[in-house]
DNA sequence: TGAACATATGAACAACCATTCATATATTAA
DNA sequence: TTAATATATGAATGGTTGTTCATATGTTCA
């Protein structure tokens, strides 16, 4: 017969967050999965930047980043400002920051 | 004609990690980035587990748990001992339960 | 108003990935 | 050695997603 672990599941269920919550970070993970979108971060980490300069930076189409900054926004991790035809990004809190150092320093330890 | 913005590019790109540092960063959240394998990250932030256990606990087959288990343990978020037939795992640094906790801050906030 | 620049967006396509199914490997006990 | 349990793995598939292309929207200046 296969083996029980009846009372460490109980531990278990009683101390995840709901499935809501770790629904909502894998998909706040996902976002930081993508190369390009960490590049994007990882600029403006530095500064805030124009579409086109982000494009030129990373030698990728305007459409291309225009998309992956809409991504980046709707989870929250920039935002925006316009200034007449010009609209600058910049990561819009501390964790952005936090989240992207502790994923380096599990790299490079 | 176009903005110019080569004094912002010099300054963002001395800044900028190389590429390799960038696409491993991007495919580390990559495996923060799927449900499955958060709920797994969250159970053994309590405890060790074995497969079964935590195959019970999800709800889903073996193999799966077996193939995203194989995913995390590759980027060297869970490590595993043997003890008789059951193989138990666990997480394999503290900055697993760091960038998980940033992520639910972001959230939460 | 019209032209030029800056950005956004919808559709389509190719590449990637999580799960399933079937099966293989490993360990223990009889 | 055989049966039972625990885990791993390869192939196939359905769903997801990043980029491209074409085009739309928004802003400024002449």
């Amino acid at each position: 017969m296969p083996h029980n672990h009846d009372k460490l599941l109980d531990h278990v269920k009683k101390e995840m967050p709901t499935d809501e919550i770790l629904q909502d970070l894998g998909d706040l993970f996902k976002v930081f999965g993508d190369t390009t979108r960490i590049k994007i971060m990882f600029a403006l980490y530095e500064e805030e930047m124009c579409v086109c300069a982000i494009s030129e930076l990373l030698g990728m189409t305007q459409s291309a980043i225009s998309h992956q900054l809409k991504t980046l926004k709707q989870a929250d991790l920039v935002a925006s400002r316009r200034e007449g035809k010009t609209i600058y990004y910049h990561l819009s809190d501390e964790h952005v920051k936090s989240i992207i150092a502790q994923g380096y320093e599990h790299l490079t330890e």
